[in-house]
DNA sequence: GTGAAAGCGCTAACAC
DNA sequence: GTGTTAGCGCTTTCAC
């Protein structure tokens, strides 16, 4: 067998003095003579003692593990890795540590994730929701990049709406007149609030839409199919970036590049190193992990009030695709 | 105040059975008589209580959180992201959970979090060393991208040395002679490596290198700087994507992209898609995560062997610009 | 099959 | 200032 790790009794024992004096040095309590503080260090050092975090928490008033979950569709895709950073580095700052998971937009896997992080006493939660939540996380939970239904906590959105509507306004201004839609999942608010920001802008001449798109194979297919049709759009606007790539690559392959406009929702690397450059939507999602990570500190810190909402601007990038 | 969490005490009062009960049925041990069980389910669902991990693992004999950390570069760089994102998905399939951190190869922030884990008691660690490990973290490690000096631990890395060879020789083969050097971290086996590996492929015509570069800012001024020489290589070769990156804004910059080439160590997303497209040295990070993952469940499950360095191949991919 | 008592490593409350 | 006792929520051990 390894060597247990030592407790604060083994500190205690080899430094001669109570269980309690080597938590009250542990802990930075001043109430202690220096000659016997400096007797504990010494044991803590030569026997490499570590506190154990869950069992202080256990008996704590303040029962605080300084653990937040985050749950993201994708830890992998640019924009929830750009968020989760963001919201690392602001948990850093308080000494706050991350647990992470990827949830691929199954309701299945959040529930158990969110129960598996209650378990470990999470002392809350930023979520990237599926879609309807029914709340009791027993935690404070603020919600990122989407609205979920019938649930309540914080949460922190692009200007979905309007951002979309700035992008399909950019086309209008260039001239298009038959712009085309694709888009992601329908049953999240992301997706219908970026249709409904295209709807907007066109009224009641909304051109061709593909919804519930994902990746960027299905995004590429669903591009070649609209672009062959009888009366094809001049324009094409997408709502993520997975999809924007998938677009270009559909572009690319009919060699209609130069010719067909497109603006994308969300930018992403190397949008700029294109042929064309690819116009964007930015969001920030630096912004939207530290806002969300503020939001979730103060929650946790016993703020009280109504749940918020909070919208994080979105910026065109026009450099080149969507002023054809 | 908040209600309480309920214990398993209060599911014994409510169900009319001993805490003991309570605890046979949540762990699912059999031997309890079918209504008494019932009894207890029906308890737990009408109080939604929930284990607290905490507290079980500090008593059970095999003390296990069911959570590893997982420290690295950046969290938001493609290739950290990718391998975090395999390890998660591994993890999952074990029922087991992800603490994550980036460490922008920094030993102090290094040292800070592997601390912090071990009071949270993690099973073990995936680390993307520093440098130079000092061994006791208390808990099975498997190192990721590099090899740690001092340390005894499985390795997981890409075949660095042969992989820059290949990439130098395939850019002889094309006829190159003068081949440039844009690297990363000295202090890191993996661009020390990657060094060797040009070197091995060019013996003592080894051409200009500049070291110590990390992000595209930095590596784009060190080419453009590199292409001014009087007499510039006719070749470049780099050895991370952030480097490449910035590499392809030099050339597209001097106008240059098309008469000077180019091989990178390391894919990116929409490298494919550049002009030209960017030929690079594809590592595995998803299978590099699996790896490590796997031999980490492995060490703690008890397994004994000595430290195991794994190789993970790595692939040339010729898109063009490697090709001029 | 079920339960009572002890104790994991630590901190709270209260004595000295 | 320092130590003692009790107990956080749970599993172990061992008695019934």
């Amino acid at each position: 067998m390894t060597p247990n790790r030592p407790t604060m009794n083994d500190v205690a024992r080899t430094a001669g003095v109570s269980l309690k004096t080597v938590s009250r040095v542990v802990n930075g309590e001043t109430t202690v003579a220096p000659e016997l503080a400096a007797r504990v260090h010494a044991a803590v050092e030569s026997l490499d003692y570590r506190p154990h975090l869950g069992a202080s928490m256990l008996r704590r008033n303040d029962r605080r593990t300084r653990t937040i979950g985050v749950l993201l569709d994708d830890v992998s895709h640019p924009f929830s890795a750009a968020l989760h950073r963001a919201v690392e580095d602001q948990a850093r700052a308080g000494g706050i540590h991350v647990l992470t998971g990827s949830l691929d937009r199954d309701p299945v896997r959040e529930k158990a994730l969110t129960a598996a992080f209650a378990e470990r006493q999470t002392d809350g939660l930023i979520l990237a929701p599926s879609g309807a939540e029914l709340d009791p996380h027993e935690m404070p939970v603020v919600y990122v990049d989407r609205v979920p239904t019938g649930a309540t906590g914080d949460t922190v959105v692009s200007t979905n709406v309007s951002g979309a509507a700035g992008a399909v306004r950019h086309l209008i201004a260039h001239g298009h007149r038959r712009i085309g839609f694709l888009g992601g999942d329908r049953h999240l608010s992301t997706a219908r609030d970026r249709y409904a920001g295209y709807q907007r802008a066109l009224g009641r001449r909304a051109g061709p839409a593909v919804h519930d798109l994902h990746d960027p194979t299905d995004a590429e297919r669903a591009a070649v199919s609209m672009l062959r049709t009888a009366d094809p759009p001049t324009a094409l606007f997408t709502t993520q970036s997975m999809v924007t790539i998938g677009v270009v690559r559909a572009l690319r392959r009919l060699g209609r590049e130069h010719s067909v406009a497109l603006v994308g929702f969300d930018d992403f690397p190397l949008a700029d190193l294109l042929d064309p450059p690819v116009t964007v939507v930015a969001q920030d999602p630096a912004r939207m992990g530290r806002t969300a990570a503020t939001a979730l500190f103060e929650r946790i810190d016993g703020h009280d009030g109504p749940p918020r909402e909070i919208r994080i601007p979105t910026t065109l990038i026009a450099r080149g695709s969507g002023e054809l």
